[in-house]
DNA sequence: TATTGTGAAGGAATTCACAGCC
DNA sequence: GGCTGTGAATTCCTTCACAATA
């Protein structure tokens, strides 16, 4: 399906589509969905299928699928669907996961210790290759064969292994100043675990999972419900 | 500010405004951010605030903060603003955070037991008040302060406190299994950190967090710059 | 025939801008 | 004079519906 015989077009026409439109954040982390699905298929066996049968798998409508990827190119046959294995591996590229990415953790705290032991890390896309605290008492202590270092080493090893996503497992209060020295150390994208706003500077992306908000959503429709 | 002397027909407006209009998640999320946010003002002794002062702290603009409070009535003072106490305690009471929600957690794998130790629950309006697991080694171990218990004893546990949140951390294989149990001792609301797409019957509410979307999403942006 | 890809329509959310109130 | 609350305008996102096509 994928016309390998003419594929600078095909690049060019792909990379035009994304610099072209705007593409809503949401429809990104469908991406993700999708992705997943296709995986699964792909394991079962599944060669291919269509937006009707994916949309049934991951809950979203047909249009919504087709109008996602269309953000992107042409991945399907009309009249046939889409090749599973096909699929996939665009949406690999399109989100950039067809590669591995080097990831480091700042905070070896219980959270930070729970992800860097988390094997869900979602199969080898992502791997933790550094883990730094501030706690001199810490340094030098080996989590699931990584060892703690001073966040003072964080610049260094950025540099030396070309990091530039960082995960952050710090206390609240300290928490503006570490991504201060991630930003400095040359870090492009951080997703912070620490129930506090954060500012950023220009050009380094932050996405944030705030275990109270989701608490808070689902606090907000029970009262609902019983209003 | 809010006049009590008049009480009854607030809540009527108050509740008719969340009865008519249909609201965006975005808002609920929203408003946790602004809770925080008003939190530390009321730390920090500030007493009364704008919605320019309060947009600079959180990132929207302030319209949008006008907005997402309008959809639940009136609480500020044109010309002077909010009082910060006044406006936290509304929004606490919009949230359902004006009390303490009883959570159990399922799953005391690493993930499981970080979330059972970390404290940044939130300040107290929601506690874990029962760890479940199906492997029986794992029975009666103390974690925090809680014993993990057979997921058999889960019905009876939530019916005995009322519980209606529970936080699922099981692996993904057995995840679809646990909701159907968990929905069936009653819980009304499941917090997921499963990686994979879970249904729910009707009257359950299903929130995820999902580690892997979010480096995905990184990962999507960081390509999009280089590309 | 079956299903994609996509303009056009419709619906939601955000931003604007200002009347009204403190 | 300053700031809220809110209709109107705008922008953004989703759904519809169908021409194009393997």
């Amino acid at each position: 399906m994928t016309d390998t015989t003419n594929l600078v077009s095909i690049v060019k026409k792909f990379t035009s589509k994304i610099m072209s439109k705007k593409i809503p954040e949401t429809t990104i982390i469908r991406l993700s969905v999708y992705y997943r699905a296709l995986r699964q298929m792909s394991e079962q066996g599944v060669e291919s299928t269509s937006s009707e049968r994916l949309a049934e798998v991951v809950g979203y409508t047909a249009a919504q699928i087709r109008k996602d990827l269309a953000y992107f190119g042409q991945f399907g046959v009309p009249g046939r669907g889409y090749y599973v294995a096909d699929l996939k591996l665009n949406i690999s590229r399109i989100l950039g996961i067809n590669r591995e990415w080097e990831v480091v953790l700042i905070g070896a705290g219980r959270l930070g210790e729970a992800l860097i032991a988390y094997k869900g890390f979602e199969r080898q896309h992502f791997r933790i290759v550094g883990v730094f605290d501030n706690n001199p008492d810490k340094f030098g202590k080996v989590r699931a064969g990584l060892t703690i270092r001073d966040i003072e080493e964080l610049p260094k090893v950025v540099a030396e292994q070309k990091v530039e996503i960082g995960i952050l497992t710090v206390p609240a209060d300290q928490a503006q100043l570490v991504v201060n020295r991630m930003a400095e150390a040359g870090l492009k994208a951080i997703l912070s675990f620490v129930p506090a706003p954060l500012e950023v500077p220009e050009g380094v992306i932050l996405r944030r999972v705030d275990l109270a908000m989701e608490l808070e959503a689902l606090s907000y429709y029970l009262t609902l419900k019983t209003r």
